[in-house]
RNA sequence: GGGUCGCUAGCUCAGUGGUAGAGCACCUGACUUUUAAUCAGGGUGUCGCUGGUUCGAUCCCAGCGCGACCCA
């Protein structure tokens, strides 16, 4: 590993943090007691005149990081922050104790510290704490990313989201939209009777989805266990012990590539409700979205990229094959009858005429597929439900009862994107073992997504599965969405990054202090 | 996996085959109501890494690393 690399920012900031341990200031103080916090005196006082901040006093003891320092000789303005709101406070040196002057004197941007005075407005009408102590504690020894321009490097704001978070107040502003979508669909799905669950993330079987999982290993039982794609299977096997109504809200692991859209750990949102079907849930869907939209962000619409995006009911609904068919049309220029999408040879004939090359594997369903996602997927930017995929690609749908070859099921689109997926769930033990033996002859065809054979599952289908409706929305997806966010990255605290081999070095302080200072 | 682009000071960015540049940050001095405070002075750097070409490479070439975007 490299040595801490040592600039005369962060000797300079060691050299005043001796300084204040010389004035008998402890270096890293155990707790300062907060009457108020930095948000809480903005939104209560942000109105407050300077006459009645004059007439009736408010005193107050708050805490905060440093960000901007303002230096006049004998006063100075620091701007100090919560986290989420920004806060001035003026010091000046007749308004201080001798001790408390030199401690204001040696403090760093970036230092945390502790205030207590009154409020008042400066004269240009800023709400200020004219700070009659002041209290040290914490030491930044690193420099911040520049007040202006912020940090805009999105390599160091994902890697080192804690800079992002002190110096860009609109990525703190999207994990509170974050908090909120969540809370919202809580409060949604709990208020009609739905029970939250957490089922297991390792799993001896990784079901119920078309995925490659994560494979860990556990060392006492000496086996090995898969980090789940998908909690339905469980879910599915709660609604047979009698949890009609039942969500989770948790982290799904899928073993495959980072884009813009994907990230390995992504939350999910499913639920299921019994004695329900894939119409009913298109109904409860925009119910959902548009209540979480208002929740999170006032309203149900909402800007994305060049687009303005309603999430007001009700939402378009097409079915796949249809949609195909009419892209494909407008594509070649003469009509075409979506029921060449049924035939394999058709299907793949209209496909490779289209630059789609279809795999051998792939039955006439697949092929559907994969020309609903190169011709209609990017086109989807207003929510639209789209309704009755093939049989092919659903293995836990249940058919059509006019038309075994479809399948019950939608994918919600928005912005281009996927973001939710609902099906009536196959209920017959009979027909999910040939479906699940279905997808064995694709994986032994070398399909290393399909989904493998789940014996404990069929025998739950067999005590009885009721008609039931089941959707899954990811989270993640929607909140980029709300956020206006063009990456996943941008809405997961921490995205998955590659490792790099200065991981371990630490930006600046180092344990030993500079030889002159033994 | 393929293509394109990027990596220069703590941050945001210029730039050049011959001593490395700006703004902010930082340091010294002035300044007790500033708002990107102001004024005077100061450049603090492994130009991503490794090799090659060259008298000389941060620049040209190759490989590698990390990242971004597009495609699959």
């Amino acid at each position: 590993m490299t040595e801490p690399r040592e600039n005369d920012q962060l000797a300079q900031r060691r050299a005043n943090l001796e300084a204040l341990v010389e004035l008998g200031v402890q270096p890293y103080p155990h707790a300062y007691r907060c009457t108020d916090t930095v948000s809480t005196l903005v939104s209560n006082y942000s109105d407050a005149s300077g006459e009645s901040l004059e007439a009736d006093r408010v005193e107050t003891r708050t805490a905060g990081r440093i960000l901007i320092i303002r230096s006049f000789g004998k006063a100075r303005f620091f701007v100090i922050s919560d986290g989420r709101q920004r806060l001035q406070v003026y010091l000046r040196k007749d308004a201080l104790s001798e001790r408390d002057y030199q401690i204001a004197s040696l403090l760093d941007i970036g230092d945390q510290i502790g205030a207590a005075g009154h409020l008042f407005r400066t004269r240009t009408d800023e709400l200020t704490i004219w700070a009659a102590e002041v209290e040290f504690l914490a030491k930044c020894f690193v420099p911040l990313p520049e007040k202006w321009h912020g940090l805009t490097d999105v390599e160091i704001r994902y890697r080192q989201r804690y800079v992002d978070l002190i110096v860009n107040p609109l990525s703190r502003e999207v994990f509170e939209t974050r908090a909120r979508v969540l809370a919202s669909i809580r409060r949604f799905l709990v208020e009609r009777g739905f029970l939250e669950v957490e089922t297991p993330m390792m799993q001896p079987i990784a079901g119920g989805a078309l995925a490659r999982p994560f494979i860990t290993h556990h060392n006492a039982q000496g086996m090995d266990l898969f980090l789940r794609i998908a909690p339905e299977l469980y879910l599915k096997r709660l609604l047979v012990g009698g949890v009609g109504r039942v969500f989770e809200i948790n982290r799904n692991f899928r073993n495959e590539g980072i884009s813009t859209q994907h990230n390995p750990e992504f939350t999910m949102l499913e639920f299921y409700q019994s004695y329900s079907d894939y119409n009913e849930l298109m109904s409860m869907t925009e119910e959902l979205l548009s209540a979480v939209a208002r929740d999170a962000t006032g309203g149900e619409t909402v800007k994305f990229g060049d687009e303005t995006i309603s999430f007001s009911p009700p939402y378009r609904r097409v079915s796949m094959r249809a949609t195909v068919a009419e892209a494909a049309s407008a594509r070649l220029g003469e009509p075409v009858d979506d029921a060449v999408l049924r035939d394999r040879d058709q299907a793949a004939t209209l496909a490779c005429r289209l630059g789609v090359e279809p795999q051998a594997g792939h039955g006439p369903g697949k092929i559907t597929a994969e020309l609903f996602e190169a011709l209609c997927e990017p086109s989807l930017v207003q929510p639209t439900f789209v309704h009755d995929f093939p049989t092919e690609v659903s293995p836990l749908s249940k058919q059509r009862a006019d038309d075994p070859e479809t399948v019950e099921r939608f994918e919600l689109f928005v912005a281009g994107m996927e973001l939710a997926n609902a099906f009536s769930e196959l209920n017959d033990p009979v027909e999910q073992r040939r479906r699940f033996e279905a997808q064995l002859e694709d994986r032994a065809g070398g399909d290393l997504e399909a989904h493998e054979m789940d014996e404990d599952y069929i025998r739950a289908l067999e005590y009885g599965l009721p008609p039931t409706g089941g959707e899954g929305v990811g989270i993640d997806r929607l909140v980029m969405v709300l956020t206006n966010s063009p990456s996943i990255r941008d809405v997961i605290l921490f995205p998955l990054m590659r490792k790099r081999q200065d991981d371990d070095a630490p930006a600046g302080a180092s344990d030993e202090p500079p030889e002159e200072q033994r």
